[in-house]
RNA sequence: GGCGGCAUGGCCAAGUGGCUAAGGCGACGGAUUGCAAAUCCGUGAUCCCCGGUUCGAGUCCGGGUGCCGCCUCCA
């Protein structure tokens, strides 16, 4: 089975197949930022790390991008909308591109500590305002587009598939679009390209003024279509974006290459909060420093954020996220004890031995990603082979095969550790002492040996082979 | 008002017509242990409700109930 995924624009599970053979140009929409990114935005680009990451070990070249918006979105495309950067760079007194590096940089960071691979490309809105306003000179010329005083509108009714993706109609758009007083649009459903107002901070010249700047949409056409090339085979996003984001970027980016825009569309479900929707009056737009303060290693929060299903929606409690620190630790002794096979503790006598279960697992591993990444699935994989190994059913070489394997798979679910524990003449001494202490049957000794290694993180597994640690 | 999603054992979560409904966390009983931890064995599901299609439905269709998302900035 090849990798087959969930297409928003079929409604489908569609055998995947990129344009050119061999690569895959894939565009992510990445973050707006005025604030620090919260646990539901990362589900969504950690979703579309583990794509990528998958899309590697399927052996294709992936050219990956991803938006970083500096320039906040006008709200709405009437001239009360506000814009999130004007509104927290006002805030806080300070320039708003300030704000936006501030807030990038601590973005770079969260994911990178979630283990996040760098795309390609993390490409700034306000880096190709170029790119935008050819786009809509072009939209122009084309009869796509038309100019209001100092503003350029997309015209809707020019682009006849627009509602493909969302499954929006235009007059269904048009009959609950709120009533507006004296819009300068000629329809409802029409978007900014370009906005102008005086009093924004962010400003560029155009022909169309002196103070414009840009509509929400038109930026990631442009570093889309600048970086990937005028037809993506995969689009991803949360799934409030697809409408009106996506579909606005597909009438505007289609209307001006006339070619299909992207291939694919896929969309990470929203993410929940005990139950509910993530509210900052409910106080919990839990970023990942409230993980951390919380104890959580960031890796538990990537876990829990990847190992259910992208298309389902996600409900985040910390009783999950102790659930998974749990389930975690069972994945990292799944590492510790293929190593310890594959050096011959606890192996099976016959090198080959449990060989076909460690292909079984591999195997499913595969099966469950190809299909629209199928996360649960791949991890009962990983599961099952713990329990192959701990039963001491796999033979060395199995066992290396098995390591091997758990490296790939690791390679794209990055949640195992598998850092080896450094050797530790002390640490050895210590729980050298305390067998000894146990042979003596002085358990007085061997308990207070066993407190002082638990105080300095190390865990003891006591077996009739002998002990063995590693550390919390 | 328009568009769409979800409802599976205590919790999480696969499964899209067909043998005994994956897997994880937790709980309980037992084995093991000096006591623990780890490990091993064992224990749990009228698949939200009603109706229909079918030889056969958690899986398809209709209706209902509940929750959620989009239509306005939002991953």
């Amino acid at each position: 089975m090849a990798l087959h995924v969930y297409n928003t624009l079929t409604r489908e599970k569609e055998l995947f197949e990129p344009r050119e053979e061999g690569v895959v140009r894939m565009y992510n929409c990445g973050p707006t930022v005025y604030s620090r990114a919260h646990i539901g935005n990362l589900r969504s680009f950690l979703f579309a790390d583990v794509l990528r990451r998958w899309l590697e070990a399927s052996g294709y070249t992936v050219h990956q991008v991803m938006n970083i918006t500096d320039v906040g979105h006008i709200q709405g495309d009437e001239d009360e909308g506000e814009d999130k950067l004007d509104v927290a760079a006002r805030r806080e007194k300070i320039d708003p591109l300030e704000i936006a590096n501030r807030y990038a940089e601590q973005f770079l960071a969260d994911v990178a500590a979630l283990g996040v691979r760098a795309p390609e490309a993390y490409p700034r809105a306000t880096e190709h305002i170029e790119g935008m306003l050819e786009i809509i000179e072009a939209l122009l010329e084309k009869g796509h587009a038309y100019q209001v005083g100092e503003d350029v509108y997309f015209d809707v009714t020019s682009f006849p598939r627009y509602g493909a993706l969302s499954g929006n109609r235009i007059e269904d758009l048009e009959a609950g679009a709120r009533i507006e007083v004296r819009s300068e649009k000629r329809h409802p459903a029409d978007f900014a390209l370009w906005k102008s107002d005086p009093k924004h901070l962010m400003k560029w010249k155009s022909r169309f003024g002196e103070h414009g700047f840009p509509g929400w949409h038109i930026e990631c056409s442009a570093m889309a279509i600048g970086l990937l090339g005028p037809e993506l085979d995969i689009h991803t996003g949360g799934e409030d974006n697809v409408f009106p984001h996506h579909e606005c970027e597909i009438a505007q980016s289609e209307s001006w290459t006339g070619k299909p825009f992207a291939r694919y569309w896929m969309h990470a479900k929203f993410l929940q909060v005990e139950g509910g929707k993530m509210s900052k009056s409910l106080g919990n737009v839990y970023t990942l420093a409230d993980v951390t303060e919380r104890g959580f290693d960031p890796r538990v929060l990537r876990y829990t954020l990847i190992r259910g299903h992208y298309r389902q929606p996600l409900n985040f409690t910390w009783e999950i996220m102790a659930e998974s620190r749990a389930a975690l630790e069972k994945l990292d002794e799944l590492y510790r004890r293929l190593r310890m096979a594959s050096e011959g503790k606890g192996a099976s006598p016959g090198p080959e031995d449990g060989a076909e279960l460690v292909e079984a697992a591999e195997e499913r591993f595969r099966e469950g990603m190809d299909d629209d990444l199928n996360v649960p699935i791949a991890l009962s994989a990983l599961f099952g082979l713990r329990d192959a190994v701990l039963a001491g059913s796999l033979g060395t070489v199995a066992a290396e095969r098995g390591l091997a394997f758990v490296d790939r798979a690791n390679d794209v679910l990055a949640v195992i550790d598998t850092a080896e524990e450094q050797p530790d003449a002390e640490i050895d001494a210590l729980v050298k002492a305390r067998e000894d202490a146990r042979a003596a049957k002085d358990w007085a000794e061997s308990d207070r040996l066993r407190d002082e290694l638990a105080a300095r993180g190390i865990v003891l597994q006591d077996s009739p082979q002998g002990t063995i640690w590693h550390r919390a």
